[in-house]
DNA sequence: GCGCCGATTGGCT
DNA sequence: GCCAATCGGCGCC
């Protein structure tokens, strides 16, 4: 079933959470591909340093952001990747949650011709993997879930204890706040270094994700 | 398995 | 010019 508009039109933190579980798919030349979110950011506006709607406002590059809720906000970053956001708040506010990581389900073989020479498990673990995998671009952004080459679908909600929050990744300002979620019992969560990972019952371990299972 | 480093383009100052 | 919400290859353990 479709995650309708409305469901985005909430704090990114808020989506970030509910959006674990849920299913992302593409079809793109005929061809579907997708899978299951594992892993995610909340990114917020003026009041979060990490974010692309940080102290400049309203630019051509992050106007998606500001957007109606329920449209992917894809931009592109390091001359290479793209990165898949969806936008949240109401029209006008920014927010987005940034997708960064997918367990393949859907048209695995189409992603693995995308990402050639690597295992399913390498298919869509990162930012920037993901988006290869599913032939996600710029044509992409601006455009609404549902309506156009990108749709999200709700998935088997995961068992709330294996839902593990931490800082964000990659970032040079705010990776102290605590707005990266991910399930500690996926193999298919990113490899970026990170800090303290903490239970939802509040245990706090360190280092690799899997520490935290 | 881990850490370092270069690639490569668009957007912003 | 500078830098980035990253990735993959290489060297080394």
């Amino acid at each position: 079933m479709l995650i309708p508009s409305e469901f985005f039109a909430r704090p990114p933190e808020e989506v970030a959470v509910d959006l674990l579980g849920a299913l992302v798919v593409t079809t793109i030349e005929g061809e579907e591909t997708g899978g299951r979110i594992v892993e995610v950011e909340a990114y917020r506006g003026s009041d979060d340093p990490g974010s692309h709607a940080a102290t400049r406002g309203i630019t051509k590059r992050n106007a998606t952001m500001y957007g109606p809720p329920g449209t992917a906000y894809v931009y592109f970053t390091y001359g290479n990747h793209h990165m898949l956001n969806f936008v949240c708040e109401p029209d006008g506010v920014a927010g987005a949650v940034l997708v960064r990581a997918l367990e393949p389900t859907v048209g695995i073989d189409t992603m693995a011709r995308r990402r050639t020479g690597r295992s399913v498990r390498e298919l869509c673990n990162g930012p920037g993997k993901l988006t290869a995998a599913l032939g996600i671009d710029l044509a992409d952004n601006g455009s609404r879930l549902g309506e156009g080459r990108i749709s999200v679908h709700y998935g088997e909600r995961p068992p709330s204890d294996t839902i593990v929050t931490s800082g964000r990744i990659g970032l040079s300002a705010g990776h102290d706040l605590g707005l990266r979620w991910f399930l500690s019992d996926s193999d298919f969560v990113s490899r970026g270094r990170i800090g303290p990972v903490r239970h939802s019952g509040g245990r706090t371990t360190k280092g690799d994700p899997r520490e935290a299972r």
